[in-house]
DNA sequence: TATCGCCTCCCATCAAGATGTGATAACGGC
DNA sequence: GCCGTTATCACATCTTGATGGGAGGCGATA
């Protein structure tokens, strides 16, 4: 089996040297690169083709240019490459934004070397390894306390605003409804100020990020 | 240290029965139910206060009410539990129903019965598991492949969209970019004949699941 | 240079939506 | 019975949006 093309990206030169000394020593890797910084990391990437990981770690607080900041410019140098990102921290905002920048897998540096190893390999069979605290949190944006909160609206103007939100004017809402033109437009009058907007379109973000 | 009072509902007997020798006969946890469906559990939690699992295993897929659908009544009756969703297959569509409804974690019934207990262990102590490529799907929800198919349009009327979906009107999108009210008019005469659209409802509406 | 795409602006018109005032009626609870 | 909520309808007014046409400036490119 071939052994996993391997980079890291961390400015801390023990944690650096942890990893490379571990890592490198085992021959399921190939420590292609070593990097302090983002800068250097991606200069390397543009200048030379064959510097080409399949597995990045990711030290996520760096000197100058951030692992977060560096992601996406690491994904259109090597679109291919799955990024683990190394965070001394567990701020969720940190994460997400990893996360969305297109890192797969985030995890403490507080976790054994084992750990982390085997995180590499998870990542490499394409899987996506997350420190257990940190997967809470994920976990947790999903479901942000079941606000089930479906609207302070009545039955009757929920139905009026999944008329509207369905791309019906007030006069096709009207005739489907079975209701005349101006009842619709005194629903809406209510619903509007009962959620505070003051547009068709707010009703209808509201509503499609409400149900998503 | 208090054993960890457990719950397991799932239908497979034989499933159930390998939990159920295998954690029961574990000091750190302390089985107080097990049923073979929702409607059962529900039952059994409504009428008896005492029943109140910190932790539920329960199987995704169960005759009658499956357990996503189930997982609100849950949380409505036990709010604090947590809920650990196991499952056959890894739809993403579930994974995400499930997540969503509260579920905190989600593995695959081929994983071991040690992973199951460690995965038992990390919820109680406030993290989460997820099997790895499990995991890999939830974080690919977050960047889903930065599919930067910025549409048809151009920079400028990116922009103009931009400031439509976010709900303002034309005249205070022609504020914001420092044009005039018609030449935002123009500009989203030209973007409704390229989207083939002519409302701003769809605007918003396709704009929104765009990015999403 | 001439053409083309993009951005800018203006005019005009009609449809649609937002907002206010006011009114009638059914229903449930106190 | 009175009151609050919900639902219904009407009329009036003003703003916003949708759509048509026309036109000048600018940069790229054939």
């Amino acid at each position: 089996m071939k052994p996993i093309a391997l980079a890291i990206v961390e400015d801390d030169p023990i944690i650096r040297e942890s990893l490379r000394t571990f890592l490198g020593g085992d021959p399921q890797f190939e420590l292609v690169y070593s990097a302090v910084s983002m800068e250097d990391f991606l200069q390397t990437l543009q200048q030379d083709e064959r510097v080409s990981p399949s597995v990045l770690l990711l030290d996520i607080q760096l000197p100058g240019q951030s692992g977060i900041e560096g992601i996406p410019s690491i994904k259109k140098l090597r679109p291919g490459i799955d990024i683990i990102m190394l965070t001394t921290f567990e701020e969720s905002d940190k994460i997400f934004a990893a996360l969305c920048a297109g890192a797969c897998s985030y995890l403490s540096k507080r976790v054994s070397l084992i750990t982390i190893r085997d995180a590499v390999l998870t990542v490499h069979r394409g899987g996506s390894y997350m420190s257990p605290s940190i997967a809470r949190k994920v976990v947790e944006h999903f479901a942000p306390i079941p606000k089930k909160e479906d609207g302070p609206l009545t039955p009757r103007q929920q139905e009026i605003v999944d008329c509207i939100v369905n791309g019906l004017s007030y006069k096709m809402t009207a005739d489907k409804l079975g209701i005349s033109l101006d009842t619709v437009r005194t629903h809406i009058k209510h619903i509007y100020h009962v959620l505070e907007i003051n547009s068709k379109g707010e009703l209808i973000r509201r509503s499609l990020d409400k149900n998503k």
